[in-house]
DNA sequence: GGACGAAGTGGAACGTGTTCCTATTATGTC
DNA sequence: GACATAATAGGAACACGTTCCACTTCGTCC
């Protein structure tokens, strides 16, 4: 599902246009991952393109959309080579702690493309939540497949709501930790800490 | 306290200077109430409450800083009028439950008020930790009155955890709804299962 | 009262996201 | 090939957050 406003890869006819959204991208990209949300310039993207910022305003309506349609793939790349490998961990807890802190530090292993992407989406409106709910429900299917391996696709009501509640609480802890606000260390004692209340068994 | 901290009520000596800063407060509430975060513009700002763009910066060095101060004054107000007030509820999870509910409805009355504070909250970084701060422990305390009213002071590190992980669930309720990502009835219904998830007596 | 430093005023100026305009180049049609 | 239309280049212009500067006012100490 495309976004509202932004030009999509099937919009575009000729082998050019598709080059020039390839090229916008891929500055995006290398923009956000050295110096994350704020060297992620209009100006410097267009530049770095090999296009005019007219043109650039044509395929992508805003710097939000922009960012959305750079890393939105690729965060879901990120998530979900992870899924369908065995969660270490005995009980659900540890499974789900074990979970959360393999995706959190692939996602501190590049802090400026997680700053630009968060900052992104924060930032978007309505125009993208689309995306963000596919984000949120790969999010909760990750927590709830964690929480009970054995169960192939059947989780209890309890299950979605609790996985609801630990992904409200990862969020928070990256938003922390992306604003400089937390340490890494911090976010996963207080992810940790949530899950424990959540999964007393 | 550095200078790249907002200049806190008690460290004004002057009555004027205090009398500048309820100004400024007071014209940040009504042009985000009006017209959300977009409205809050600094120069509007200087003007409506009658003081330099450079008196401004002095009092709040940035916009982020300016409406999480707003913020924590409304969040004050509210905790104020709330305190001394029993909290109605047989059981923890329905006392929480009403504070939030009342919080809330309180926030949702104000759509472009909420949309500017959330905004900015989750625009904010490091530096305006120590507002951001002082909104936390606040919410948290009214968390944990609600959790234990008898009881003066005395809470349990387990009760502060919880009372984080609400606010962690409220927080991120909130941007869903102001970014247009769920209704306000959805917001609602998610945080009470969250409450009586954590606190099932 | 006078001196002096801190605080405030008024406004110019800069950076970056966004819009807009004109000239130029591709692309498709006859 | 000639033309019509769309797309792009190039860049000026605008909006708003932020910084900075020259000047004035306020508060305090002698």
């Amino acid at each position: 599902m495309s976004s509202a406003n932004s030009l999509a890869v099937e919009d575009l006819g000729s082998a050019a246009q598709r080059d020039r959204r390839k090229r916008i991208l891929d500055a995006t990209y290398q923009l956000a991952r050295d110096g994350g949300f704020d060297a992620v310039q209009m100006r410097a993207v267009a530049d770095r393109a090999d296009v005019a910022l007219g043109t650039l305003y044509r395929y992508f309506p805003s710097k939000i959309h922009l960012l959305v349609s750079a890393l939105g793939r690729t965060f879901e790349q990120a998530e979900a080579a992870m899924r369908g490998k065995p969660v270490p961990g005995d009980t659900a807890a540890d499974r789900v702690i074990s979970v959360l802190k393999k995706t959190t530090r692939g996602l501190q292993g590049d802090p400026h493309l997680t700053e630009a992407l968060t900052r992104a989406f924060m930032f978007a409106d309505a125009s993208v939540a689309a995306e963000i709910h596919d984000v949120g429900m790969l999010m909760t299917s990750m927590l709830t497949h964690a929480m009970d391996p054995e169960r192939g696709g059947e989780v209890t009501d309890d299950d979605v709501a609790i996985a609801r509640v630990i992904g409200d609480v990862w969020l928070s802890a990256l938003v922390a930790w992306v604003t400089g606000r937390s340490t890494a260390a911090d976010t996963a004692q207080h992810m940790e800490t949530a899950v424990r209340l959540l999964l007393r068994d």
